[in-house]
Parts: structure tokens; sequence; C-alpha cells
DNA sequence: GACCAGGCACATC
DNA sequence: GATGTGCATGGT
């Protein structure tokens, strides 16, 4: 019998305690962040977000006037540069246009009108719309990303090449809507893979969900 | 030197 | 609808 998803929870919750995510400042920080982090380990998305910073360019009026030359330069460290720089100039177009660039405005938007505006937004797809809206707007959405799927189908929860809404479906259909519970839960499920479950070095034996429930 | 990382869009079948 | 490919740096 395999354990519930609140039970996987407290049993990761218990193994690697309180994540502290997002490490960001603000809202803003975290729209960029997500960005920057698709397919890129966290410590080079530190490197291009300081160096935003030093330009004092992390705000979105400030980061829209950058040439995407000059951008792409910026985030140089994060990979994907050139494609990211496009991706971010995409958002900031979307955030300043419809919400004239205040967080605040976005926030107040219900969460499935604001999801589908984000994934509208080309270079915003499912898990970074998902979590810009966890991470930045404080939306009980949980977060679905490779860790996610690999170890949970690894463990028999469901198939490999599941969905990202069918994945999303079987966390939120079995725990209540919590913002921080959400929030934790996905910051949790990042820390596992990072430490257990990299995808061609399989540490199973020692995973802390290895016997279920 | 190979492999991997907190994805996504686009082409092709 | 499923599958493959390009995008790129920096750590292990």
């Amino acid at each position: 019998m395999k354990g519930s998803p609140l039970k996987l929870y407290k049993k990761l919750y218990r193994c690697f305690g309180p994540q502290h995510w997002w490490p960001a400042k603000n809202a803003f920080e975290v729209m960029v962040g997500a960005i920057l982090t698709q397919n890129t380990a966290w410590a080079n998305v530190e490197k291009a977000i300081a160096n935003l910073k030093k330009a004092k360019a992390l705000e979105a009026r400030k980061l829209n006037a950058l040439s995407s030359k000059r951008l792409a330069r910026l985030i140089r460290p994060a990979g994907y540069y050139n494609i990211k720089a496009a991706r971010l100039k995409c958002y900031l177009r979307f955030v300043l246009d419809i919400y004239g660039g205040s967080v605040r405005r976005m926030s107040i938007v219900p969460e499935v009108t604001l999801r589908r505006q984000l994934l509208s937004v080309k270079g915003i797809g499912p898990e970074t719309a998902d979590s810009i809206l966890l991470y930045a707007l404080n939306k009980p959405v949980f977060v679905v990303d490779a860790y996610t799927k690999r170890i949970f189908s690894r463990h028999g929860y469901f198939d490999e090449g599941a969905g990202y809404e069918e994945v999303q479906g079987f966390f939120t259909r079995k725990l209540k809507k919590d913002v921080k519970l959400f929030n934790e839960y996905h910051a949790l499920i990042v820390e596992l893979g990072k430490s257990f479950c990299r995808k061609n070095k399989p540490r199973c034996s020692e995973c802390p969900l290895k016997d279920d429930k």
C-alpha cells in the first residue's frame, strides 16, 4: 500500500526540514528567477541575478529598458542566455502592458485567469507559470517539475510519461489547497531529487521514500 | 570529458 | 498526440 501524498510530505519534512523557498528578496525577483532557472542549476541562476542587481536592473521597467544584447550578457551564467533574454522580454512586456508592472494588481486576479494569461506568454510553460503563481503571488498551486515526475514514477505512483496536469492532479486531489504546504512540498521534492534521484544516478536504496507510506 | 541541472518552443511524423 | 532537437553555462 502506497503512502498518501500528505504522509509522504511529512516524511520528507522530517527528513529535510523547512526549505525556506523561494530564495529571493521580493516577488519580482522570484518571477525573474523562475524563468532563469528553466532546466538550469540554481547556483548558476544566482550568479545571473547578482549581475542584474549589480547593474541595478532588477525591476520591471529597468529590466525592460535594457537591450536584448545587454540583458543576455548579464544573465549569461544562467545558460541559454539568448533564449532567456527573449523570454524575459516577453514576460516583461506582459507584466508592464497588462498590469503596469504592479505585482499587487497581478495578485488580486483569480489564479485560473492568471494561469491562462501566463501560459499565453511565449517562454512561460506550466512549471514556470505555477512557480510564479505559488512562489511570487502566493496562490495555492502545486508545482510539478522533472524531479516530481522522476521520483514518484520510480516509486510507482504514476506512469513515467504522465503529463503535467495528471501529476499535478495526483497531489492536488488529496491535499488541502494550502500555500504553505504546496510551497514546502515542492521545495522538499527538489531537495530529495538533488540528493537521491539524479537522472542517471539512482540511489533509491537510501531514498527516504524507499518503503513508501 | 561526460553528464546533469528547479523547461520550453518548434519541427516532424 | 507523441517524440526529437536546439538552446548553454558551470558544477560534479
